[in-house]
Parts: C-alpha cells; sequence; structure tokens
RNA sequence: GGAUCGGUAGUUCAGUUGGUUAGAAUGCUGCCCUGUCACGGCAGAGGUCGCGGGUUCGAGUCCCGUCCGGUCCGCCA
C-alpha cells in the first residue's frame, strides 16, 4: 500500500496514529542531526520529521526537490505549530522511508510565488501544473462543470455528444480541417460549434440538450481566445426568447451561488444592442460603473431615432468638430484636476496605433464654474457651458471629447470609457454584473465582400415583424459607402448575448425552423439554391420533417471560469492551454509529418513512383 | 496581414553616454547547524548577452535583418 492517508488530512485529532504518505518533496530543511521535509500531494502539504536514528541512511539516500517519497511514521503533535496550512499542528515522525522516484531539479521552483515566467511554465506544464495556483484554477473549472451539469440534469437536459469530424462550411470563422485518407483528396471540418446537429436533435424530439463541448477555430489567438476552447453548448425546443433568458439567467445564479457563494439578483440586468452601442459605443458594456457616452453629433442614418445636438458645437471655425462625421463625450466625474501631464498622457493614449483617432479634446469644469479647455480658441464660456449641462457634467468634472468617423470614433470613445474605469479603480475585480444584450442585427456588411453576412450565425431568426424587409429587398449593395441605409440593416434578431463585467460569456438566438425562411435567410446571404442544398440541405431536409420552434445558446466555458477566477486570461483555466502563434509548446505542435503520412493522405504524391 | 514591448547565469531581472574582469536575488553544489516552516551561517560552481550581419580602436549597449515570446489591431457566423 502506498498510503493510508493523504498529505492533506491529518489532524491533531489523529495523533499517535501510524500512517503511510506518499507525495513530492517540496523542501528539505536540514538541521544538523534532525531533517524536516514538506510533502506534497495534491491535497495538501504535510511536514515530516526525520529524527537522529535516520540520519546515516538520509546522508546516504539525501533527498532532492520534487522526489516522490513514501514515509511511514507517527503523526506527533508539533512543539511549534504552523496555522498558515490545514495540517500546521502536526508531523509525521518517520521511521522509514522509501525513494518511490528521483527528479531532475524543476527549472522554476514549484511554489504560489514560483520565480518561473509564462514561457517555461508552458513548456514544462505538468510541472506548472503541481503549483497550488494553478491546481486552484483546474478545481474551480471542474466545480464550474459540475455546477452546470447539476442545474442542467435537474431541468431535465440530456447530455448528447455530437461528431467532431464534420463537413466545412466556410461561413464565419475559418475551419481547422482533417484529411481523410480513405476518401482523397476530401477533407473533414472541426466544429465550430454543434450548432446544426444541436437543432437537428430539436427536430428529432430531445427538447434539451446540453453538452460540455470542445469547439476549434482557426483564428488568431488573444488572452481570453483559444483555438480549441469549451462551450456549454445548450438547445431548447417549444421556447421562445423570454423562456431561454429565464433558463439560462437561472444557470448562472445557481453556478454564482455554488462555486462562489455569490447572490445574483433577481432580475438580470438587459439592454438592446442599440442602447449598449449608443450609451457604451460597445455590444458588450461593463456596466461595473456609471459612466456613460454622450453623443453630440452622429450620422443620422445611423440611429434614426435619435435627436442630433450638432447646434452644441455648431457656428465655430473649429474645422475637427465641423468636419467629424461623429462626436462623442465622456463625462468623468472629479476629473478636473487632472494637470496638463495627464491630459496629455490621454490625448497619446487615444493617439496610439490601436485606437488609432487624431486627438482629443478636453473640458475642465472647474469648481468654481470657471471652465479650462483645449478649444478655449473656438468656444467660449456659453458654449463650454451648453455642452457640460448637455453631458450633466457637475463643477470638478472632466468632458473629454472624441471625433472622427463613426465606427472608428465609437470604438474609441468605448475603448477611453473603459480605460478611465479602470485608472479610477471603477473595474472592481469583486463585483459581478450581468446583462443581456437583446436585438442585435440579424446581418453584418462585409465591407471586404461587399456583401451581407450573418452577424450571429444564418439559422438565427429574425424579428418576426422584419422578416418583411428581409424577403421584399435584394441584398446587391449597390452603394457600399451607403451600406447602412439598406434595409437589411435595420433587421434585428431574436438573439442574444450574456455579458459579465463587459466580457461577453454566452451568446444565443431563437432559431429559424420553417424550410422556406431557411432558405430565404440563406439567399439573402448571396448563397442560390444549388450552394444551399450542398452546404446545407441535410438541415433543409430535416426542416421538412417537423422541426419544432426552438432556439438556445452557448456560453464560453473558459471564460466563465476565467471570470469567476477573477482573471482576464483563459489560459491559466486550461490544463495545457496553446500559446499566441497557436502552439503546444510542450509538445511542439504542430510539427511537420512524415513522408509517408503524406502520401497515404494523398497531400503529396508518392516521388518514387511518379 | 499590421503595431508594440521583451529576449543577459537553471530561473526572475539590473546593466548609466559605446570603454577595465557582465552584476543582484533566487535556485544549484559542498561544509556547519536539534524545532524549522521564505530556516540560518560559510564557501563554491554557473554566461555563445536569442541568432546573423554591419558601424566603431572598442558593441550586452548603436544600425539592419531574422527567430522566439507577451499584449493589442485586423480576424474571431
Amino acid at each position: 500500500m502506498y498510503r493510508t492517508h493523504t498529505c492533506g488530512e491529518l489532524r491533531i485529532s489523529d495523533a499517535k496514529k501510524e500512517v503511510t504518505l506518499s507525495g513530492w518533496v517540496q523542501t528539505v530543511r536540514k538541521f544538523g542531526s534532525i531533517t524536516f521535509v514538506d510533502l506534497r500531494d495534491r491535497y495538501g502539504i504535510t511536514q515530516l520529521l526525520f529524527s537522529e536514528n535516520l540520519n546515516g541512511e538520509l546522508d546516504a539516500n539525501p533527498l532532492g526537490r520534487e522526489f516522490v517519497l513514501q514515509v511511514t511514521g507517527t503523526v506527533n503533535e508539533r512543539s511549534s505549530k504552523n496555522s498558515n496550512i490545514h495540517t500546521g499542528d502536526i508531523e509525521i515522525l518517520v521511521s522509514k522511508f522509501n525513494i518511490l522516484n528521483r527528479s531532475s531539479t524543476p527549472p522554476f521552483t514549484i511554489q504560489d510565488d514560483t520565480d518561473g515566467g509564462d514561457d517555461i511554465r508552458m513548456k514544462y506544464r505538468f510541472l506548472d501544473l503541481r503549483r497550488n495556483a494553478v491546481k486552484k484554477n483546474l478545481e474551480l473549472r471542474y466545480a464550474v462543470s459540475r455546477s452546470a451539469r447539476n442545474y442542467l440534469h435537474e431541468k431535465q437536459f440530456m447530455d448528447i455528444e455530437t461528431p467532431f469530424l464534420i463537413k466545412s462550411t466556410p461561413e464565419g470563422a475559418r475551419d481547422f480541417v482533417v484529411p481523410s485518407r480513405m476518401n482523397p483528396g476530401q477533407f473533414y471540418a472541426l466544429p465550430q460549434s454543434p450548432q446544426t446537429f444541436k437543432q437537428l436533435l430539436m427536430v428529432s424530439g430531445y427538447d434539451r440538450y446540453y453538452q460540455i463541448v470542445k469547439c476549434f477555430r482557426d483564428e488568431d489567438l488573444r488572452a481570453d481566445r483559444q483555438p480549441e476552447f469549451t462551450q456549454i453548448d445548450c438547445e431548447m425546443a417549444f421556447v421562445e426568447q423570454e423562456d431561454i433568458l429565464i433558463m439560462f439567467e437561472g444557470m448562472l445564479r445557481h453556478i454564482f451561488k455554488d462555486v462562489k457563494n455569490i447572490v445574483l439578483p433577481e432580475k438580470i440586468e438587459r439592454m438592446s444592442w442599440e442602447e449598449a452601442m449608443w450609451l457604451y459605443g460597445n455590444d458588450k458594456p461593463d456596466i461595473r460603473f456609471d459612466i456613460k457616452l454622450s453623443n453630440i453629433k452622429f450620422p443620422l442614418y445611423t440611429h434614426p431615432s435619435r435627436e442630433e445636438h450638432s447646434d452644441l458645437i455648431n457656428g465655430t471655425d473649429f474645422k475637427v468638430f465641423n468636419e467629424a462625421e461623429t462626436i462623442i463625450a465622456i463625462n468623468i466625474p472629479g476629473g478636473s484636476e487632472y494637470t496638463r501631464k495627464q491630459t496629455d498622457e490621454l490625448t497619446e493614449w487615444v493617439k496610439r496605433p490601436q485606437v488609432g483617432m487624431n486627438g482629443l479634446v478636453y473640458i475642465k469644469v472647474n469648481r468654481d464654474k470657471s471652465y479650462k479647455s483645449s478649444v478655449d480658441k473656438f468656444y467660449d464660456a456659453d458654449k463650454l457651458g451648453a455642452i457640460a449641462r448637455f453631458v450633466k457634467a457637475q463643477p470638478g468634472d472632466l468632458i473629454l471629447l472624441l471625433a472622427g468617423a463613426e465606427e472608428k470614433t465609437r470604438k474609441a470613445a468605448s475603448d477611453l470609457r473603459l480605460y478611465m474605469g479602470e485608472k479610477l479603480g471603477l473595474r472592481k475585480p469583486e463585483e459581478f454584473k450581468l446583462l443581456w444584450v437583446l436585438d442585435f442585427p440579424l446581418f453584418e456588411y462585409d465591407a471586404e465582400g461587399n456583401r451581407w453576412v450573418a452577424r450571429h450565425h444564418p439559422f438565427t431568426s429574425p424579428k418576426p415583424d422584419h422578416i418583411e424587409r428581409m424577403i421584399s429587398n435584394d441584398p446587391v449593395i449597390k452603394d457600399a459607402a451607403g451600406y447602412l441605409a439598406h434595409p437589411y440593416a435595420s433587421i434585428k434578431a431574436n438573439a442574444y448575448d450574456m455579458v459579465i463585467n463587459g466580457n461577453e460569456i454566452g451568446g444565443g438566438s431563437i432559431r429559424i425552423y420553417k424550410k422556406e425562411l431557411q432558405e430565404k435567410m440563406f439567399a439573402a446571404l448571396g448563397m442560390d439554391a444549388e450552394e444551399q442544398q450542398h452546404k446545407f440541405g441535410f438541415l433543409l431536409g430535416a426542416f421538412e420533417y417537423g422541426a419544432p420552434p426552438h432556439g438556445g445558446l452557448a456560453f464560453g466555458f473558459d471564460r466563465l471560469c476565467a471570470i469567476l477566477g477573477g482573471s482576464e486570461s483563459i489560459r491559466d483555466f486550461i490544463a495545457f492551454p496553446k500559446n499566441n502563434s497557436g502552439r503546444d509548446v510542450m509538445l511542439d505542435a504542430p510539427s511537420s509529418i512524415d513522408e509517408k503520412q503524406l502520401v497515404e493522405l494523398q497531400i503529396k504524391t508518392d516521388l518514387k513512383q511518379a
């Protein structure tokens, strides 16, 4: 028997017991004739005491870090206790030890505050995983998955596996492809999500499906994006949007309570996509802090229902504002004390290529109610006052104004808002604000291809009273610049995203379930009947045999875990993640393969035979 | 595809205006130590300054190229 107990479970109540432990040597502390060893396993650390009578044997078989050690001994109360660890009241007086395996000196220390950088830790990920910090993240991940499964099981969802080797349908993200040896020249694709399968399962009558499943997208990586990632994928039949929102905010409530002991509010906030873009410049607003955008000027066709306020800035020679398509203001409470150096720093920040603005205008609303702005030459106190009133600035506030092309300016305003929120400490990591963003546009204009693409995916149903706009209009865009004026631009979908603290952690939609509408959707995306049949014939065929109304959503499982764990990066929550270039630095994958394999897959012809 | 930051001892980093023998901490090795838990003390080993080229009397330091890593933009239905 290798062990009677783990390294995390012995307490003072176990005193005098004879026990056997196995684990890894964390540290060795030698004091002449006695030696302390911290023995570690998944469950904790237990101190071992080697006394005088074992000294000779220990000198002959010295222990190093990360040696695998088995000891037998008696549980003793310590004379000096350590309150930092659960087993700190006891130690094992070793009577017998056995080195089960030796270890090379690890390239970095296996401690909470390791000396290793990211690179070396990823290369030796199996050692990094021994560290408490990483282990805690994986334990959290397991807790989230268990909690989600319990909830979904309780609600009669059924876990059904779907295939990984499927058909490539180059809509949306780039597919990873796998060559088929038995079908020369043909390829499988790895699923970007089990989307069509879960819809087929609805047709089959499995009206509540879920799967915690790997998905694959061959796109560039980010801190929160991996080429293979995990979704909690769900679908329900005989539901409306409201049913789904309630069901899955319930799931999040369950998970937050289970995993973090946080009670989420009864009512999860909701906001339309239009409102989010208008007030936050972003479709995944961080609503932990209350700073909003004030829209002074904008092209009317982008926000047809909104009121213009150009009169605030008109009537001067300030070219930047006069010529700007869009002007957005952000009021920073208490910012009027900013020094010239600080406002200059903000200007530099918005001029970085990633943000790409040409500059930043500021107006300080001083505590004595006077104004100091970077455009004093053009705007007198009356004008500045009108702007200040419009953005509801109080004495002591700082107004930041961005001007430029609509899309760029809105994005920059959103970035600046988040940057200021961060700077002011308003994005508190221990606070969680959940938000449903609703009524997304059905289509998105792809400037590169001069065509309409599905914003969510092509199975998303339009709002019922918007269908008319979809089928009565020619999808061809005659004037690329004016695409927003096209009727398609205003069609809204029954689609929704779950946003937590400014991160998109889930999204879904009510699906199209009528064959005719699905065909019209495909047609709107520029697919003729033949192409529709070739790519999605199986789905259109299934819709002929009694497809029920259905909808669903998928949560980014890795992101959900990262947010619950208080981290921006999902890599810390994946046992074996890939690096920035999509490489597994531990395996050194991807790698080239044998010529023989290439020939077998008919990717390369056999040169000897040719 | 683009921007940007970095690459110096096993590891994490410092290295001034281009100038003597490239340093610190930690880890590692040896010796000492009976109550430590970040043990302590003494001694020691450890460097192709990512790689290639250039400028210079002289390059870790400046220039060009390249590789690797981080972050971001594009991309991610």
